[in-house]
DNA sequence: ATTATTTATCGTATATTTGCGATATATATT
DNA sequence: AATATATATCGCAAATATACGATAAATAAT
């Protein structure tokens, strides 16, 4: 883009984009929800079940850690991944107060 | 991208990620705010309020209401906007669904 | 009829994302 | 020590997203 204006937003409105942004990808989905089928996942196994290369498998993973979506330990040559599910209820939070359901069958909407 | 690899996953990781594809910038944020606070929202008052111009606004509102986020309706030369509580619903479903928490503090986690 | 207002669309520039192969790095195995 | 394995990072190409000004289109006001 031209100039980025995300600055002119605030940090709540940000904070919920940069969460959605996280899944905004249906391969980050999948792994989001490889991770949670199996508790705790290796790398590894989420690449075997991916459509995708090793290293972009690895992109996603880092992308979803920065947002915090996951962590990740190391376990000798191996990497290991959780879901962060304290992340889950912030953003749960913050998403029923932004969008908070007052006024759902009015008749003024279109 | 070389490749677009979007046609691999499921119907349904597809459906959430397009979901958080919508809410993933600040201004679309702000714009499902905006129109929430007030009920229904007329465009010039979307862009009166953002720190961005009409054009933009314009494309913003217009992937909103692809995703079904929103819905439109044009009165006289103004367009009234709404969101669209169905679609946050459906999101709602397919999110709980896919990540219950059924083992938030299981101990191998990392 | 002409002009003003409102919103959508087009064209364009730039930034970011996605994806992969190649390579680096770090631990395990022999 | 040399080799194998697992994962992260680099560099690049291509696709998308973001933003704006200019313009089109459609209705309202004069």
């Amino acid at each position: 883009m031209a100039i980025n204006k995300k600055d002119e937003f605030s940090k709540k409105e940000n904070e919920l984009s940069d969460f959605a942004n996280a899944i905004s990808h249906p391969a980050r989905v999948a792994i989001l929800k490889e991770i949670a089928k199996r508790e705790q996942c290796i790398c590894g196994e989420i690449v075997e079940v991916l459509p995708l290369a090793q290293s972009t498998v690895s992109q996603h993973l880092k992308e979803l850690l920065k947002a915090g979506l996951v962590t990740g330990t190391v376990d000798g040559v191996k990497s290991c991944y959780c879901i962060n599910w304290n992340t889950f209820e912030k953003f749960e939070k913050i998403f029923n107060s932004f969008f908070t359901k007052t006024n759902s069958n009015n008749p003024k909407c279109c």
